[in-house]
RNA sequence: GGAGAGGUUCCCGAGUGGCCAAAGGGAGCAGACUGUAAAUCUGUUGGCACCGCCUUCGAUGGUUCGAAUCCAUCCCUCUCCA
């Protein structure tokens, strides 16, 4: 088996825990918050700064890479890792979520999804054997199953329609699958209600992958509600595989996101609202380019040793933000990034000295949502 | 000195009698963003006791029921000719 997790720790008043993911290209602690590189690049870092702010693993995208520069081309280079020079493991996602935010754009069945181009128009057809013969060639360490993300809200019929053909279509991404140094994730669907979300959960885990996804979640839905499917998710998903849950990033989810046993996230927030002005911190979120910073010369978060909050001020920060300078979206970028993997590595370390439940309360004792 | 063009709300710039507190863009201010069609999008930007009133379109005066828009004078800017 190309991956293996080793499950060290669980805490004693949650679910949360603590393991290790080893892969071909390196061991990942978990719980670990991966940032998303969906066109082979997280946007504005290299990946030397990728490392330094403590990415362990990246997220990369089927869909993207097949339209741009495509798939076949990124096999020439010898696959994604040689293509954007990133030695350590990545996650490729099947595009399945693309069926869902790219929804007006493409018409589905069972057979599979048929896209209009984001770029130009032209047309293509998903199949789960077609999205498994792309990450193979982009080659990533974690390949993710096509499946089919339900919107919220949605009707019951539609997200069991959607569940069984997430399901049909994971037997046949298992079957297309072959790869030596590539691991194959399930991913659970079920929307917003228990029954279908258990039934997906039984169906996708009874195909036995090396690891599962949840998706379907932070799609619009209160948290609560996001909170109380993980509740009675993760206890019927198997204790010794990695979970996944899917698109879920911001401080306040990821750690309760733990607390209910996951073991893997990714997401666009840090990355997105770093490019749109705004970073992570122990408090809340911060709108750098508010007036209010105009004249603060002290750093982003006082107690982080990023490469931004070492060498910046506030000001200078939002001046460059004002002005377009790309400098200043690197350097939101890099503080978010090394926030949300530092926070990760901490709330590891809590589970290991079984401290997790005070580092929750801590947590939230400082952050405002 | 002569001929011509023009001065509009923070900036640029529409508007040539009522539908104008005044298009559009920029800048500013604020909000949103969760497996990235995103360095994007949305709202807002004269004052106030704000479903109404007040002040504003270089200045002053005038015509008119009504003026950013018409007339007179003045101030200023730009272009060309001497």
């Amino acid at each position: 088996m190309p991956i293996s997790f080793d499950l060290l720790q669980t805490a004693q008043d949650s679910m949360a825990r603590a393991g290790i993911l080893h892969t071909p290209h390196g061991d990942v602690t978990t719980p670990v918050f991966m940032p998303v590189g969906t066109c082979a690049s997280v946007k504005t870092m290299s990946p030397d700064e990728l490392k330094e702010v403590g990415a362990q693993i990246i997220l990369s995208n089927t869909y993207h890479l097949y339209l741009r520069p495509g798939h076949e081309l990124v096999k020439e280079a010898g696959g994604l890792h040689s293509f954007m020079n990133w030695d350590r493991p990545i996650l490729t996602d099947s595009g399945g979520f693309q069926i869902f935010s790219l929804a007006e754009l493409r018409q589905l069945t069972d057979e599979g999804a048929s896209f209009a181009s984001h770029i130009d128009g032209s047309r293509h057809q998903f199949t789960p054997e077609k999205v498994m013969e792309i990450e193979m060639a982009l080659g990533a360490d974690i390949a993710m199953c096509f499946d089919e993300c339900s919107p919220y809200p949605a009707e019951f019929q539609q997200v069991q329609q959607a569940d069984q053909r997430t399901y049909n279509w994971a037997c046949r991404c298992q079957q297309a699958h072959h790869h030596p140094q590539q691991s194959l994730f399930g991913i659970v669907q079920g929307g917003l209600y228990k029954e279908l979300r258990l039934k997906s959960a039984a169906q996708i885990t009874s195909l036995d992958f090396p690891g599962y996804g949840i998706g379907g979640l932070s799609v619009g839905e209160p948290k609560e509600m996001m909170y109380e499917c993980l509740d009675y998710l993760t206890p019927v998903m198997p204790e010794h595989k990695p979970r996944y849950l899917m698109g879920v990033g911001s401080p306040d989810c990821l750690v309760e996101g733990v607390a209910r046993g996951i073991d893997m996230f990714d997401c666009v927030l840090p990355t997105r609202i770093a490019r749109n002005g705004t970073v992570m911190t122990p408090d809340g979120k911060m709108v750098i380019r508010n007036a209010i910073y105009a004249h603060d010369f002290r750093p982003i978060q006082e107690d982080c040793k990023c490469y931004a909050c070492r060498n910046f001020s506030r000001a200078y920060i939002r001046h460059l933000i004002k002005a377009g300078e790309v400098l200043g979206i690197r350097l939101t970028t890099i503080h978010n990034l090394y926030y949300l993997c530092h926070l990760m590595a901490d709330i590891r370390q809590a589970i290991l000295d079984g401290t997790f439940n005070e580092f929750r309360a801590d947590f939230w004792k400082r952050y405002r949502l």
